[in-house]
DNA sequence: AAGCCAATGTTAATAATTTAACAATAATCA
DNA sequence: TGATTATTGTTAAATTATTAACATTGGCTT
């Protein structure tokens, strides 16, 4: 399978969500100007998605749900599921652990660290927390591949080089430092300063008073 | 000021955020490389945003950091501050807050929203907390504009349809719905779990084992 | 069963975004 | 001071992403 672009790789992601909740309301088909409307993107978006991940309906009775849903797993899940831990299990952590737990079969959250001794050992968030000074040890022994960083900013660039040591290689960055990585290791970052004030400047721009 | 490229708009937002930081390390000039690699971007995308807000710097020892951080204020803050609220205290509405409040000169979090008996009335991550009853009245007093939810998702759209007709304008939604907002009204969404797969995905494709 | 319709897959065109190229010019230093 | 260098602003080119156009085809209607 030929690279896919990085915005069809994030599509395929948000098309795979809302065809789960389409089984939640037990609808087995769906047409791609029904999933586009509700991702406020275009028809032709979906079905040219689609096209590059070779999936073809046929049946002109919209997409089949189940069979789409497994057609994005193949493309975007990794054959054997991939190991997630969570770094700093507070507000946010929590947040991202409750929301994520369980959510997808190949992608598992397995642990999560932190240095508050109120917090280690104990299970939050249905994750169990470990004391980030055994984080070696447990990267290899859990096999952790990805690492969701939710700590406090001073501690991100140390957290990272080490993570990065002990054999992590993708890392979804949190906290308000900009981080660097060798390559071979993939980074992404968020912070949702940047969409409130894109919000913000819409809003104003609008001129909606 | 003709309007920008969103894209433009969220590394505004993102050149600030870091300029800020510059002030902390007590730097006060920075080069557009400099600036460039604390993001992952290049040298040349920053001179080019910059010049789409007519920032000139002339100087040849790097931008002038408060100088270009009041300029990038001038061109995405609105002229009087705008007001924002969390709907739904949890532990992203806390996260959110926690983070958010105080960042910003002119974007003001003033008030959160919940409906839990034991979260209304109280300051939460250094916010007052309402009854979500009061919403409507609260929206009108305060004269809130923008909403952040962080709500179970069962209650999104109902919620939204809701702020909407008591006036917000923008809406930055973390729930796992999709909505749908009236013309005139600014909708950005955000799911971390597109942003976990893309990075499982991007590990995958790099083929590192 | 014939013909229409609606929805798809695909190629081509357009638009948006990023990158490259380069001229202009302060700062540096011999 | 004058040559050199480094950094900028800007135009042009390349790349990437989206949208439009359209031929195709299964389903539906009568
Ligand atoms: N990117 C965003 O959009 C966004 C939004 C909100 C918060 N944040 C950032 O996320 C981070 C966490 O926010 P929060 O509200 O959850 O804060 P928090 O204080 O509730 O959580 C931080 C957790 O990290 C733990 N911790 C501290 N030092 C540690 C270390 N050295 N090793 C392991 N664990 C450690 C703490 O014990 C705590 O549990 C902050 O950096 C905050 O600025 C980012
Ligand atoms: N988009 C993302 O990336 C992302 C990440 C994590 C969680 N989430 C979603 O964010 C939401 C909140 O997550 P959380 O971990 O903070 O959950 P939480 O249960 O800790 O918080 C939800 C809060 O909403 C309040 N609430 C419930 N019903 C309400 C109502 N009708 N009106 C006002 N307040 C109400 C609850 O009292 C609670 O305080 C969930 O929908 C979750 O799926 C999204």
């Amino acid at each position: 399978m030929m690279k896919l672009p990085g915005k069809t790789v994030e599509r395929l992601s948000e098309y795979r969500r809302t065809l789960l909740e389409c089984l939640n309301e037990k609808r087995n088909f769906i047409f791609s100007h029904d999933l586009a409307a509700r991702l406020h993107i275009t028809a032709v978006q979906v079905r040219r998605d689609l096209m590059l991940i070779g999936y073809s309906s046929v049946l002109r009775k919209g997409y089949d749900v189940r069979e789409l849903i497994d057609t994005i797993g193949k493309i975007i899940d990794s054959e054997e599921s991939m190991n997630v831990a969570v770094i700093g299990i507070g507000n946010l952590g929590r947040a991202v652990a409750g929301y994520f737990k369980g959510k997808r079969s190949k992608l598992n959250l397995v642990a999560s660290f932190d240095n508050d001794p109120q917090k280690v050992n104990r299970v939050i968030s249905g994750v169990k927390c470990y004391p980030y000074t055994d984080i070696e040890r447990m990267i290899k022994e859990l096999d952790i591949r990805i690492a969701i960083l939710t700590v406090p900013p001073d501690f991100a660039r140390e957290i990272t080089e080490e993570t990065v040591r002990f054999g992590i290689k993708g890392i979804l960055n949190f906290t308000t430092i900009p981080l660097n990585v060798p390559s071979g290791v993939y980074l992404e970052e968020y912070d949702m300063i940047t969409s409130i004030e894109k919000v913000a400047y819409f809003v104003k721009e609008n001129k909606i008073y």
